[in-house]
DNA sequence: CCCTGGCTGGGCAGTCTGTCCAGCGAAAAC
DNA sequence: GTTTTCGCTGGACAGACTGCCCAGCCAGGG
């Protein structure tokens, strides 16, 4: 198939173009897309029901800005947990809406999570919130100062397609 | 203006109720959208105009998940930099597609990067290609286990949102 | 040599979008 | 108290898109 047929799993370079198309303007539709890529309408059609039934493409919710909303501090979190009281302190960090996500990590029943506050006075309310919870032995924040590379994906979904 | 009218910045109750929608479904339009939440088409236009226009919401861009894409191994490198050659060790990282996001922290010069790669050895060559770079004097990885809290935004919003 | 699977190009009905408009009600300004 | 301003409502229109269907074509796999 040398028209662009996948292996099972993985994508291709048109499924590549697609996703960074789709990337710098979520706005066009299929029919565009379809025009921009050179392709058929059912084709475009096909390949986005295909990558989001693989689960590549998770959805298309909307990109919400922390900072806009009135929270421009973001922080990083490294938590040192007390045995056995994992579970307790997930619940936990899961009810503070400061709290954008978190990870667990190696070493040590450690945790990694990011915040958000509304100023760096506002972020020791944060922590206090955070790390105030039995089960937390020891925190360390870093405040961000800058972001020069913001959340991204289109260089991995190039790379990918790239090595088919 | 008892009808949600908004005061200079922020978001009201009905801006919340609205990018909660989007975000369960976002395949919704305008038209089904200004159904659920029981107001006028115009008026969700009007809301989503104002939200894209301050910022609040950046985009409808694809979310695409790596572990998908052949990424299954997510970790955090925490980054040392000698000091004045920021500049080019933030050019360097932004090169790496595994590198989906970095952070300047208080610290330092210290560096937080996010990263992902095809198993876990694979990760060893991420890394190298990481630091095996002039400028980078320490780092530190920490490999993601388990993501009790994928990168969310609704808790925050509906605070943002109550708080008016 | 036939079959399978993906892509093409076309068509159709239903629906949504973008964009107007007039009117209303309440807060804010005067 | 009165006027102005602003957001929301409800309706309308043409244009465009979507979801879905189909026949035909082509190349690799069996």
């Amino acid at each position: 198939m040398v028209k662009g047929g996948r292996a099972g799993m993985g994508i291709d370079a048109l499924d590549g173009r697609l996703i960074t198309l789709l990337d710098r303007e979520p706005r066009i539709g299929v029919l565009e897309a379809s025009r921009r890529l050179g392709v058929a309408r059912g084709t475009v059609q096909a390949r986005l029901d295909r990558l989001r039934a693989q689960g590549v493409i998770r959805g298309f919710g909307p990109q919400v800005d922390p900072a806009a909303l009135g929270y421009p501090v973001t922080a990083f979190a490294t938590l040192e947990i007390k045995q056995g009281l994992g579970a307790d302190v997930r619940a936990h960090l899961a009810s503070v809406p400061e709290v954008l996500e978190l990870h667990t990590t190696t070493g040590e029943g450690d945790m990694l999570c990011r915040l958000v506050a509304r100023s760096n006075a506002d972020l020791q309310r944060v922590i206090d919130k955070v790390v105030g919870f039995e089960g937390i032995v020891r925190a360390a924040t870093a405040i961000v100062m800058e972001n020069p590379v913001p959340l991204r994906i289109i260089p991995l979904v190039e790379q990918a397609a790239r090595d088919v």
